[in-house]
DNA sequence: TCTGGATGCCGATCTTGACTTCCACTGGCG
DNA sequence: CGCCAGTGGAAGTCAAGATCGGCATCCAGA
């Protein structure tokens, strides 16, 4: 998913001739460390071309702007993270599970090494309406996604179930991102499981359709037994 | 807590004198609106100067530059925040009511009129250190003040109460953005409650130190009243 | 193998916009 | 009447996005 250039700099004398396709592959790859590394506004056209090993006029070549460079990187990455969530929704009926596996998205979105998450997540530029709008969309997107599952399998009011996935999506995103900088701290699947306790018990608390006795909450055990009643979250 | 300019331009002719702590007061209130109406990048000192109905070098006599006069304001803010979550935690023993206030007072400080909110909640400029150190800062004052008060009133580990707090000021932060970029579609009330509910029916599963029946759920009603069931939600 | 065209690439430069500062002016005050 | 703090117009400085003309390299066809 992510470009990986060859080389950072292959500074030998020259830069080898690459064909178009293999170029523009390359000059994402580098933009996306530069983006990451700076934000937008701190990332500079000399810096991307020179961690690709080529001149300024070859970036202007394949791509006509700093801007439209930077919305190339964005739309990749937040088609990533709305698919993802999209998967892990699909890949079971069991809510319990869907919800585990898209809060999980969100901690393996994070996680990624390219640390490329930040274009959507952290965007400096959201005065920028095109990039407001990609930003907001993938969050909408996701958004709906659960929104559309809870309203399905609950009674739930559609505008109501949207709030829950608003929020959701919130816990989700926050908390991996907090769990990103304390680097690791905490176990991933630790701080996923109590993402996921704290999600589900909530939305257990709300009837089911389909009245199953998954819904029903008896009282609470003790904590230890309460955070890991469920099992650890596999992926 | 927000200052606001006597008049957008006092443009009669010549500009009164005012006395330096009235002029910085002003000074702040116009670059409020520039940097929230235009972001950290695109706000320009010469409309903040303008605005004021000042000359740039009045600007630069009170802050020695834009930075720090963009510090000066995201640090007004953020102790604005924290410090209505503190009061929201300590206006009460009911943990219940601690999490509706709490999470009343995300939508309120976003509600401010003034949209300063922008600029703790989504400040470009995330890669200047100062401006990322006092985002974080906040953010973890939030935090530590509501897993205080979990770790306090029941059994969980601190850590593990970090990591629910966590989960609550993202499920606040980002429900009340998404309530305000609706623009009230649904009542402000409303969302806090549904906010309240997810993230009361989460908690209230834990085991509670002191075993009051407040933290023992009772089976689940039907959604309009499950919704409504602990009552509208007082600031 | 030779050649003409096309493609890829670069050094150097232009241009813009914004922060910052210099110097003369003005109006109140001792 | 003279001083001076406050003020403004305008220029200085600089970083960074964007571009122009020319050189090097590769490939198809005779």
């Amino acid at each position: 998913m992510t470009a990986e250039p060859a080389a950072p700099q292959p500074r030998s004398g020259k830069t080898v001739r690459l064909p178009r396709t293999a170029r523009r592959f390359q000059l994402l790859g580098a933009a996306r460390e530069v983006f990451v590394a700076q934000g937008y506004h701190a990332a500079a056209m000399d810096e991307i071309a020179e961690r690709a090993g080529v001149s300024k006029p070859v970036l202007y070549q394949h791509f006509p702007g700093k801007l439209e460079l930077y919305l190339a990187l964005l739309d990749e990455q937040a088609h990533s993270l709305v698919s993802s969530v999209r998967r892990a929704l699909a890949s079971t009926t069991d809510n319990h599970a869907r919800i585990a596996r898209s809060i999980a998205a969100y901690f393996d979105f994070v996680n990624d090494p390219s640390g490329a998450y930040q274009l959507v997540l952290e965007s400096d530029l959201r005065s920028e309406p095109a990039v407001r709008k990609r930003v907001e969309n993938s969050f909408t997107e996701c958004v709906n996604a659960i929104a559309g599952v809870i309203a399905a399998d609950t009674g739930i009011a559609p505008g109501e179930a949207e709030l829950l996935a608003v929020g959701l999506v919130g816990l989700a995103e926050t908390g991996a991102r907090w769990w990103l900088v304390t680097g690791g701290a905490v176990p991933k699947e630790r701080a996923v499981a109590s993402m996921v306790e704290l999600a589900w018990r909530g939305l257990a608390g709300y009837p089911r359709r389909n009245a199953d006795s998954a819904g029903q909450e008896p009282s609470p055990g003790t904590a230890d037994t309460a955070v890991t009643r469920h099992g650890p979250v596999d992926i």
